[in-house]
RNA sequence: GGUGCGGUGGCGAAGAGGCUAACGCUGCGGACUGCAAAUCCGCCAUUCGUCGGUUCAAAUCCGACCCGCACCUCCA
């Protein structure tokens, strides 16, 4: 059963509309995926991580939920690349596929419920760029195919444009063999060398924008609820994706349009053809993937994001804030407590405090997933467990109000997909007992008042980036 | 040229007609500490690009202007 009353930003319409999927309960989202010739940047890491943010929100409000992202594996940049590589062409995109998982999985992003590529629907491409044909959309040109967009009405509607404007603003040279400038290739002419498929124009393969008509219609139906990406691909590659699929199956193909912002280096948008671009490998092995999550996500979705370092170092901080919150409630709810009380005042403001930042959460999202605020409320979260911790407190029924409290936090913070729980697992049971014997040692010098040989200890485990901190439960210590 | 988005404190970033302009980072003061660290409490925008207008009321609506960015060509 689901209450939230969702906003989302249409494209389509320029508003933020009421979220009514087709069917009840049920969401259909369709993401463009990268072509992989490379490595994926941070500006590709944007619509990844932020549509993973959507589809959780979505699961968490408790839609069932068909997550679709293709891989574009057959393209010409992957060609040239693969010239230059001296590999076959397929074989570098599946390397490339692997890679990005490894990418993505860094970033905590769930799999996709199916991750469909070009190559491996050929039959259904080839039987879509027909059906256009025959329908009188399409036209051959000696073993090209394009898509003649004065046949289509509302070309244009998605990125409003006309297709005068158009016209006007081609600043390419124009295929002669085009009957309008805006015609674009469904099926290109395979050139001596390049793989091929054959068809009934011959060899060749698709064109770029076919194969997300052809695979969203395939695994989600002719009309779905979302589809994704980035700004940039309004025009051409979306518009032309409407154009194809409203044609051949005369239905509306997607009810919402949603488009990230971008990211942009001094304020620069990031590309690889501006040569500006940061693989995200690189980012992650100087940040932690979680941080780079997190500063994705700190930001409305459709705002540009500008990226510095001390930008993700700001970031990181805020993350660490957050998972220090969730360290100290860990070790208060552990703690003996003694008082048996039923409730108190305390109790009733935990209680309701915890009602309204869940509430606050809840609205912020369901305002077109306005992840900033959420994050606010994140941090109002993080202050009230701090808070309660640092009164102390004393009564069972005041920790099973923090639990719950605790419980909330960590159920929000996984809707973005951020952990908190950073613990020092992953170290051997050497390292624990080596530490908890340096820190006795220290603990002994500081009863004798030989703070010189105590702060010295604590320097240097600093310097080989080990914290620690004395409270009045005992040392913490934690990496830093 | 056409189309679209945006200009909010030192930085980042919410807010889109009316409670003291959220939240984070930084900085400053205080509490705690042997000193730190972490945490808590407090302070830091009489003002939201500029100039006009509408309104009892504008950062929020309207107009003009200035500045920045993106798309119109492969791009997330």
């Amino acid at each position: 059963m689901i209450t939230e009353a969702l906003k989302v930003y249409n494209t389509m319409s320029g508003k933020k509309e009421d979220f009514v999927p087709l069917k009840p309960g049920k969401v259909g989202i369709y993401v463009c995926g990268p072509t992989t010739y490379n490595f994926i940047h941070l500006g590709n890491g944007r619509p990844i991580v932020v549509f993973d943010m959507i589809r959780r929100y979505l699961e968490y409000i408790g839609y069932e939920v068909t997550y679709i992202q293709n891989f574009t594996d057959v393209d010409d940049k992957i060609i040239n690349r693969a010239k230059e590589e001296n590999s076959p062409p397929l074989q570098l995109a599946a390397k490339y596929i692997e890679e990005y998982f490894k990418d993505a999985d860094a970033l905590n992003v769930k799999r996709a419920t199916v991750h469909p590529k070009v190559s491996e629907h050929m039959e259904e491409i080839i039987a879509f760029v027909k059906g256009l044909e025959e329908k009188g959309f399409a036209y051959e040109v000696e073993g090209d195919v394009y898509f003649a967009v004065e046949r289509f009405p509302e070309y244009g509607k998605l990125s409003k444009r006309t297709l005068e404007d158009l016209k006007a603003g081609a600043r390419i040279d124009v295929d002669e063999r085009k009957r309008h400038p805006a015609d674009f290739a469904l099926w290109k002419k395979a050139k001596e060398g390049e793989p091929y498929w054959d068809s009934p124009w011959g060899k060749g393969r698709p064109g770029w924008h076919i194969e997300c008509s052809t695979m969203s219609s395939k695994y989600l139906g002719e009309t779905f609820d979302i589809h994704g990406g980035g700004f940039d691909l309004i025009f051409p590659h979306h518009e032309n994706e409407i154009a194809q699929s409203e044609a051949l199956y005369g239905a509306q193909m997607a009810r919402y349009w949603m488009h990230n912002g971008f990211i942009t280096i001094n304020k620069e948008k990031m590309s690889k053809s501006l040569g500006n671009f940061f693989l995200l490998r690189d980012i992650l092995k100087k940040y932690d993937p979680q941080v780079v999550r997190f500063y994705l996500l700190s930001t409305h979705y459709r705002s540009p994001l500008d990226f510095d370092d001390q930008k993700l170092e700001a970031a990181g901080k805020g993350l660490e804030r957050l998972q220090t919150a969730y360290r100290l409630m860990e070790e208060a709810i552990s703690r003996d407590i003694t008082g048996q009380d039923t409730a108190n005042d305390k109790t009733d403001r935990i209680k309701e405090e915890t009602k309204v930042l869940h509430r606050r959460f809840l609205d912020a999202m369901n305002d077109d997933f306005n992840t900033a605020l959420a994050i606010a409320v994140l941090f109002d979260c993080a202050r009230a467990i701090n808070s309660i911790v640092a009164e102390g407190i004393n009564f069972d029924s005041e920790i099973e109000a923090l639990k719950e409290l605790g419980k909330i936090y960590v159920e929000l913070t996984k809707v973005l997909g951020i952990e908190l729980n950073k613990t020092n697992s992953g170290d051997s049971a050497l390292v624990e007992s080596l530490l908890a014997l340096i820190i006795e040692i220290r603990q002994d010098a500081r009863t004798k008042k030989d703070f010189k040989t105590a702060d010295m200890i604590r320097d240097r485990l600093k310097e080989q980036g080990i914290l620690l901190e004395d409270t009045p439960q005992g040392v913490r210590w934690r990496y830093l």
